[in-house]
DNA sequence: CTGAAAGCGCTTACAG
DNA sequence: CTGAAAGCGCTTACAG
């Protein structure tokens, strides 16, 4: 069933049907209910790759994730919250999608490109890729439209979209101190990932602010796993004046400081509270539960798109290659961890 | 960029650039490479909407998860490694890949079969969705090719994928068997999923063949999230012969059942072992570790992939609507939450 | 081994 | 308000 077939059934000519389908004003209203009830009937689906072609736009959006090494584990659990926000707020929009697959040995640098210049994609979302990627920034570099959660690449058509890390983990130590602590440490993740030194900063203004000195010994560096947060939160109980309080730059370093303290004899919340971020699923399922800074998945996703879209609707080029990055808030859950004071 | 201006600067016609490019036997050597090296050089990419107008094949693989509400919440930990299996398996195999929506309200019936028409998809991947998705079933009836993980629907050219979970669950119990454990009892999930029924004949078959009576207050069902683990638990642990072991049909409502034994009073794995079943993150941060039949999403991902590319190439049209399922393989961790004797 | 030509299923000026 | 015709960028018989 194509479009000529439905003309001919209609009576009328494939200009005819085609205008009526895509509800042009010049169609009489009769001719365009009539031919809508057929093609409902025939169940006619107006064929993608055609209108592709002669339209020269696919209304088709690209979707990276995770290129290169599986994502380090961190903001997997994210993913998925994201995956779904963008997919739905994307659809609303009328457009596709097209998941895009991490670069190939040949032509490694350029295979997103090529990808994009394929399957005529308007634009591309990009969900947390390592910074390094060389393949991602010569995909941005050409301009073609890029909203990116959590990435590093920039171009004349970029877009940042982030969660307020450094706001986050402000909420955080000001909910610590809230409670009555005042020796508040922090393990951070890699500092050379942006999220690890946002949350950083976000927790030396709010110390700073509420005029909390903090001993070079009360931020100590995990790499945002399990086992580097009990290791860190080892060293910071054994410094000279032991923290009450630690504020862990992901959940899992959170759950590692717990099994630290149960290990030293420490009840939590009571001998030390225990704060984390970014709310992974396991938060609500360890005892005591774990408080923790969430990341919004949806909105982040949700945000992307909006993006995307005010990139593709033909908002000028920018200028500079260092956009202002779309800010996402972020929302304190407080759990069993940090409940009572200090 | 197109065939056309890549053939003037070749000096050959469109025709021969095509050949050349698709790997045609015809082309002579020389002219293959001399075309190659240019498209290379031009960055050319050959438009796929008009290769897939023309050829009649898109070479394009529909994607569709959670369709209908989010996910129970029990599957959303595997999602992402199957998403990232399918991905790359199906781009090894030179497939594109569209995410589907989910439908939307008008024509929610037939909007995947829709969609499948519109972009010329060659089949379908499913991952886990709702038993009862009419809008699944009619992509089934339709004769699109579908292969579904954890799926209820069938069809003419259906085929189903799953893991072992009655072979998974016998692993359970005699691994608990096997340390000592001879009151065994379980957590099953709503018995009208597959999934669940399937692991509650395991245990039951395992118990049977190592010579253990069930009674029926051993047996009570959950929702596969953690506050009826817990529930479920308080329940076995105030019969009159309690079990010394449990296995949860998930990871939630094993984790739920340690919570439940601690304020009972019980030592993991001193006085209760507790094994879970799927391996979701959280199983390996809780303390003590849960031991659990590991689902490995990889494979899950690998074998939908194998299993559609069999029905594409072309296995005959199967007789029955009910496919015999793929199965894959479980895989036991044993963890502290079993580790020593009952 | 190569080219001229037809055609895949649409949309859209252009003419009426 | 409607139709005839051109053309989007490819591939593939067909002829040489």
């Amino acid at each position: 069933m194509n479009i000529r077939e439905l003309a001919r059934r209609s009576g009328v000519s494939t200009a005819t049907v085609s205008r009526a389908l895509n509800d042009r004003a010049e169609v009489s209203e009769a001719t365009r209910a009539r031919i809508r009830r057929l093609a409902n009937e025939l169940g006619y689906a107006p064929n993608e790759p055609a209108r592709t072609l002669v339209r020269r736009r696919s209304d088709t959006i690209g979707l990276i994730w995770d290129s290169g090494q599986e994502a380090q584990g961190l903001h997997n659990p994210f993913l998925l919250g994201m995956l779904s926000a963008v997919r739905t707020a994307l659809s609303e929009a009328d457009y596709h999608l097209m998941l895009l697959t991490t670069p190939g040995t040949e032509d490694p640098d350029g295979s997103y490109l090529q990808a994009v210049r394929r399957h005529n994609l308007e634009g591309v979302i990009v969900l947390t890729t390592p910074p390094d990627d060389r393949c991602l920034q010569v995909l941005a570099d050409s301009g073609v439209p890029c909203a990116g959660i959590d990435t590093a690449f920039t171009g004349p058509r970029t877009v940042r979209i982030s969660s307020d890390n450094a706001a986050g983990a402000e909420a955080a130590v000001e909910h610590l101190y809230a409670l009555g602590h005042r020796r508040i440490a922090t393990i951070t993740g890699p500092l050379h990932l942006p999220p690890a030194a946002e949350r950083l900063a976000g927790y030396r203004r709010a110390c700073q602010r509420l005029g909390l000195t903090v001993p070079p010994d009360y931020v100590t560096e995990g790499d945002f796993f399990l086992d580097s947060g009990e290791r860190a939160a080892r060293r910071l109980l054994s410094v000279d004046q032991p923290p009450t309080a630690i504020f862990a730059a992901g959940d899992q370093m959170a759950i590692g400081a717990m099994h630290a303290a149960a290990d030293a004899g420490l009840a939590v919340p009571r001998d030390l509270a225990v704060i984390g971020f970014d709310n992974i699923d396991a938060a609500a399922l360890v005892r005591p539960a774990l408080s923790t800074v969430a990341q919004d998945q949806r909105a982040l996703g949700e945000a992307a798109v909006a993006a995307l879209r005010a990139l593709l609707d033909g908002e000028a080029e920018r200028p500079e290659r260092t956009a202002e990055p779309h800010i996402v808030p972020t929302k304190l859950l407080v759990r069993g961890s940090s409940r009572s004071g200090g």
